[in-house]
DNA sequence: CGCGTGGTTCAAAAAAACTTGAACAATCCC
DNA sequence: GGGATTGTTCAAGTTTTTTTGAACCACGCG
């Protein structure tokens, strides 16, 4: 499931002693949360340079194909982790990261988890339905009460969230 | 990253109506978590059901593998979410699921989190002194702000995680 | 225009994660 | 003991996810 895998090291070698580790960091940091390791990589390297990069800056240093950094870089913009950095008179496009933990947590909520919990709660709407067909009176009480205590914890859960905002925000 | 993908349905077919849309329900959810989905199928049939379950059970009803079974309930126990069902006569044990939500948040905070965070914590050690080789002054206070700031996040993750669980134990 | 550069897309390749199944323990019971 | 039954382990196979790279689009500029 995770644990005894092998060297999950950064293969880049452009890249100086500091910014591996950094980059390893949040490597390991995005796994946890399920996003795929070049996210990791991009955001890592962001939120240790100290000058906005673009996306050739991250092909070059990290060592990813264009197309990794391309969609690497829209997530992470949908995530609300990273944005463009205001007027640099190139063409290009330069990036800087996200460093509210708020705002960060704030975008995995709303695009990792949100969308989950409230699929969920329409099929526990269908389960429920099926749940009333049971013809065992014996059994339908135990289905319900079962289905009661999903209904609970995807609430909770709907609760929970906020106040999570709130307190990793300051 | 997720969405678009194909069918994540049950294969197995010796489910009744109710139990295969409970199963998926809890696939999704492990799948949430980051859990592979046999967790979520063996789970997901313990929960709904009214008497607890034999191994034998689980390979025959889900359509999984013994292997499968077998590590599936290991996990589920080391996370806490499922035990031994008592003294049912027979040689083979049985399995309940643990159905409190307190407890299988802390189960999955203490097996999946805490290890994560607490090797975060030791690897920013490491990060912190690379930093301070850094020649330049200007550069290392840049990223001694940085590191600083991953401080204060994991601190705070290590705030919430119990608060998480008192919120969501009642 | 028409070319050059920055960026996106997506099918195919590669890597990672999960599952299977057969061999192996362990335990029970006659 | 020895045969049957329950459960575990792990290498190999399968599936899923991620990455690559080449084709493509878009835009600015001479």
């Amino acid at each position: 499931m995770d644990l005894p895998s092998t060297e999950p090291e950064t293969h880049a070698v452009g890249l100086t002693t500091l910014q591996r580790q950094v980059v390893d960091f949040f490597v390991d940091g995005v796994r946890v949360l399920g996003l795929p390791r070049s996210l990791g990589e991009i955001y890592g390297l962001l939120f240790i340079s100290t000058e906005p990069l673009s996306l050739d800056d991250l092909v070059r240093d990290l060592g990813i194909s264009k197309g990794s950094a391309s969609q690497g870089l829209r997530t992470l913009r949908t995530l609300g982790a990273v944005r463009e950095a205001a007027g640099n008179g190139d063409r290009r496009t330069y990036y800087e990261p996200a460093v509210d933990l708020k705002k960060l947590v704030g975008g995995f909520i709303r695009e990792q988890v949100r969308p989950h919990l409230d699929s969920g709660k329409t099929k526990l709407q269908t389960i429920a339905e099926t749940a009333n067909l049971t013809a065992d009176p014996e059994d339908r009480e135990f289905f319900n009460d079962r289905i009661e205590r999903l209904e609970s914890w995807m609430k909770r859960g709907g609760q929970v969230l906020p106040m999570l905002q709130k307190i990793l925000g300051q």
